[in-house]
DNA sequence: TTGCATAGTTTGCGACACAAACCTATTGGT
DNA sequence: ACCAATAGGTTTGTGTCGCAAACTATGCAA
């Protein structure tokens, strides 16, 4: 008898501070440049700046991104980066994400 | 210049009802075995009796799957099932998922 | 100095996920 | 027949969260 294919528990178990659409896309930006300020995610994911703010300190608060602010001249600027835990939970998630949509395949249309 | 590889728009867009752990189990097990009872949904995804009850309520009230209760001798059952609007939206949640995944590759671990 | 823009934080609110409590019906024990 | 216990679900209550509006602070222009 064949196991049933979709482990739940799996998915259930998906990093919810990852999963959470606002803050995946903090991420995933950050796993593509490395660095980025706060008006460029702001731009990128169209989020309004409270929005990005809140988001952007519970990824810091979990360890995931470090937030730096220096001055380029008299102009502060606010800046985030992956941790090396962050962008660990990211590889994670997008392997759990991925082993999903493995055993979906063939599935979902019939 | 290369456009910047995450569509954030399409992260966001993601839709929320499917994005949701429980829910996508729920959908995810009913997309491959086509018709389940409560009592298996509520096997399969561990989640409390109270907990699947309120999601597959949204779930149908979303038009994403149909409720059924039929009596099997003196027992009722309750069994859902996808509609084909649930699939669809299924498959396109996956879709989305897929090529974010698929953008991502090589970024994700340096 | 007054007004506007930029950069970001805090506050407030509506929605949500979750489990505990509850409800109803059936089964088993005596 | 009666009571307890179990099974199948639903409703209620609560803490958390995502989001935007409001606010703060700084810089620049006229």
């Amino acid at each position: 008898m064949r196991a049933f294919p979709i482990d739940a528990k799996a998915v259930a178990s998906l990093d919810r501070l990852l999963h959470e659409p606002a803050r995946l896309s903090i991420v995933a930006c950050l796993a593509v440049v490395d660095e980025a300020d706060f008006v460029f995610l702001q731009a990128q994911t169209g989020m309004t700046g409270g929005n990005l703010s809140s988001h952007v300190k519970k990824l810091e608060q979990a360890g995931y991104i470090t937030t730096s602010k220096e001055f380029q001249g008299s102009k502060p600027r606010t800046s985030f980066a992956l941790t090396d835990e962050g962008r660990e939970a990211f590889t994670g998630y997008l392997t759990s994400m991925r082993s999903l949509l493995g055993v979906l395949d063939g599935h979902a249309s019939k």
